[in-house]
DNA sequence: GACGATCTCCGACCAGTGTAGTAGGATAAC
DNA sequence: GTTATCCTACTACACTGGTCGGAGATCGTC
């Protein structure tokens, strides 16, 4: 009855178009195996136990296309997709996520909780030792940019 | 036209019925007011800017419910709801999931991006410090309970 | 006891995601 | 040239999650 909608419209907007868990699946075979037809996807979806049919992964590919995550070669028979996202900007993306609707937006916390809950075997140990010992050195208020490069 | 379904619906199952980002906002008001009723609920979620209509409210709380993640005392005319579920299960849970999905399972390169690209005050560096210094005298393998208490 | 305020229940709608079938174009093989 | 094969485009369907309206039960109050 009310006009609402455009509020809401707006407040869902800022979690836009994001990938699906079966989507996922593809970006990760294409990350992985760097350009691929849908029939070099679908092998590797099988591959890691995924059994869909082969426009299932047609479907994904145009979806995710729609969705500005990977591009097309059409110059074949065969379109070759290859991703326009890395790795890692999705994990920084999804880690923002939880940590914005878990942690207040606090990452400390969750490294936290990672640290207490999980088992790390000593080269690990070791690594996160350095990073936390390199973290004291360049303290955070100031963040003066010693690599203005970028 | 064939009989698929039952494969397809065995596969899915595995994803068992999560919690959504609006249905997260409610478990998060409860987990902050303690047990509540809807019309309370409503308020905090109000609070926190999300403008939706008291039955939107109830639905969110009644298929918690059925997922199991609240329970409801049902002794007055307005239910009070409490969660069933803590936080920090949630947080465990949801952890897991992004660490399955995006790290293989290992949590280790997840604390390396979070320590690498988030910015710490000095004290949580201080708190991390400490937490690995403790890691490493309890090294994983053995994991010998020197404060059982806990 | 009728009225208005509250509640819960039930059904509904839409968008997004997982999954797939069918149609029709291009290609390769006879 | 007809046939089998492979590819994309389009359509569809079920399920889930976000959102709500209307119906019917309850309760407090004139």
């Amino acid at each position: 009855m009310v006009e609402r909608g455009e509020t809401t419209r707006i407040i869902m907007a800022e979690r836009q178009s994001d990938v699906g868990t079966a989507e996922l699946e593809v970006l990760k075979a294409l990350w992985d195996r760097g350009p691929s037809t849908v029939r070099q996807v679908l092998a590797q979806l099988h591959a890691g136990g995924r059994q869909v049919a082969y426009t299932t992964a047609l479907t994904f590919l145009t979806r995710l296309e729609q969705k500005g995550f990977v591009t097309s070669d059409k110059s074949e028979l065969a379109y070759v997709y290859k991703p326009k996202v890395t790795r890692d900007r999705v994990r920084q993306s999804r880690l923002r996520s939880l940590v914005n609707q878990l942690y207040d937006g606090a990452a400390a916390p969750l490294v936290v909780q990672l640290i207490r809950t999980q088992r790390f075997s000593s080269d690990e140990i070791a690594e996160l030792h350095d990073l936390i010992d390199r973290l004291d050195t360049k303290t955070p208020a100031k963040r003066q940019a010693k690599k203005r490069g970028r």
